[in-house]
DNA sequence: ATAGCCTTGAGG
DNA sequence: CCTCAAGGCTAT
């Protein structure tokens, strides 16, 4: 199976290209935009809290990748995949990445899902309190529960 | 909700 | 111009 460009880092389809840091398939990069959570009040991404499948330790592949969007979504991050702000940028009022709005490549360390949980960012002292985080896309907030093994 | 396709626009 | 990725759109 080798297609011209590879295949995606996360789950093995083929690639359309560098999406948001990784060499990924097109539905890898549509799963990490539609999983963006963001704190509008301080720009920050918060993850947006899937439920495992398997403790954690999903294997992803074509077949699988959509039974646990949690381990998807950390593969995602572990290939490289990160941004600073999944914006709307009619909405923001700001313009898409940019000079001036960059991608921001830095990993986000570690970073577990967790819906209280913001990562290593570190709020100014005066402000710490979080507005509810917005989702930021089309789709509405998502509650997965856990589910039988399938077949591979 | 997923994933393929489309529009947009920055950068070269 | 051209490339290509962000973000939007939409059929399934
Ligand atoms: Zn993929």
């Amino acid at each position: 199976m080798d297609y011209p460009f590879g295949v995606c880092k996360v789950c093995g389809a083929p690639v359309t290209g560098n999406h948001y840091g990784a060499v990924t398939c097109e539905a890898c990069e549509g799963l990490f935009k539609r999983g963006q959570v963001v704190d509008t009040a301080h720009q920050v991404p918060v993850w947006q809290a899937y439920q495992y499948y398997e403790g954690g330790h999903c294997q992803i592949n074509i077949k699988t990748r959509t039974l646990c969007k949690e381990c998807r979504y950390d593969k995602c991050v572990l290939m490289g995949m990160t941004i600073e702000v999944v914006q709307n940028p009619y909405e923001l009022g700001h313009e898409r990445p940019s000079k001036e709005w960059p991608l921001d490549h830095r990993r986000i360390a570690g970073s577990r899902p967790s819906s209280n949980d913001t990562d290593s960012y570190e709020a100014p002292d005066e402000d710490k309190v979080l507005g509810d985080p917005q989702l930021i896309s089309n789709y509405p907030v998502i509650v997965y529960r856990q589910r039988p093994p399938p077949d591979i």
